[in-house]
DNA sequence: AGGAAGATCTACT
DNA sequence: GTAGATCTTCCTA
C-alpha cells in the first residue's frame, strides 16, 4: 500500500475533499490495525465566513503554518474531529473526514465505541465524531504526517473504483456558504444522515 | 470567574 | 423530533 504524496494536498480542499473519497484511511494501534474507506468529506477553504469556530481559533492562521497532508485534530462538543490539511501553496484550508466504511480491526472499534447499540456496522463510523472514537483518534495524534507511512495514522491510495460522487451543503454549519462543499459517494449505506 | 456557543452524539418520546 | 451530555475556547466583567 502506498500513501498519498505531499503534493496529493497541495491543491484546492474542494478537489482534495472530492479525491480523497474511496481513499483508506489506516490507524496503527498497538498490534492492531484498523482501516476504514472514506466516504464522505467537507472542504473548508480560505476566507471561510461559514464556520464560527475557525474563525473563533484563528485556524486559518495555524492551518498556514502547518504542513500539507498532516492531521489537524481538535474538538468540538465533545467529540474529536479529524482533518486533512489541504491547500494550495500560500492558501490555507482543509478537509474534513465526516464518514468512513469499516475495513479492517472492526471488533476494536466496537470496543472503542462501547455502551453504543452496535447492532448494525452502519452506526460504527457515519459521523465525524464518531469516526475517530471508532479509530481511536485523539488530540494526542494532532498534526501526525498522513503521508508517512511509518505514523500511526495515514491515507493511503486505493485502486481506481467506478463510483458516483454527490454533494450538498455543509452540515451543522450555522452560515454556510452558497456552494456546495459536502462531497459523499452516492448509494453508500456509510454517509452520515 | 463565569457564561455562551460550537464542523456532535445518544437516548428518549 | 427534541433534550441533555460533553469539553474547549472565546468573550465579558
Amino acid at each position: 500500500m502506498k500513501t498519498l504524496t505531499r503534493d496529493f494536498y497541495t491543491r484546492d480542499p474542494v478537489e482534495v475533499a472530492k479525491d480523497l473519497l474511496n481513499k483508506k484511511i489506516v490507524r496503527r494501534l498497538g498490534h492492531d490495525v484498523l482501516s476504514g474507506k472514506i466516504v464522505e468529506t467537507e472542504a473548508y477553504v480560505e476566507n471561510d465566513i461559514a464556520s464560527k469556530t475557525l474563525r473563533r481559533r484563528k485556524v486559518f492562521g495555524h492551518l498556514a503554518d502547518v504542513e500539507c497532508g498532516r492531521a489537524f485534530i481538535y474538538m468540538v462538543h465533545g467529540n474529536w474531529l479529524l482533518n486533512a490539511i489541504a491547500h494550495p501553496r500560500r492558501s490555507v484550508g482543509g478537509v474534513l473526514i465526516r464518514a468512513v466504511e469499516p475495513l479492517e480491526g472492526v471488533e476494536v472499534m466496537r470496543k472503542n465505541r462501547n455502551a453504543v447499540n452496535l447492532a448494525n456496522l452502519t452506526n460504527l463510523t457515519n459521523g465525524p465524531g464518531k469516526l475517530t472514537k471508532a479509530l481511536a483518534i485523539a488530540g494526542d495524534l494532532n498534526g501526525v504526517d498522513l503521508t508517512d507511512r511509518r505514523s500511526y495514522l495515514m491515507i493511503t491510495d486505493e485502486k481506481k473504483q467506478v463510483f458516483e460522487i454527490a454533494s450538498s451543503h455543509r452540515i451543522g454549519v450555522a452560515r454556510d456558504l452558497p456552494q456546495p462543499l459536502r462531497f459523499f459517494i452516492k448509494g453508500n449505506k456509510f454517509v452520515s444522515k
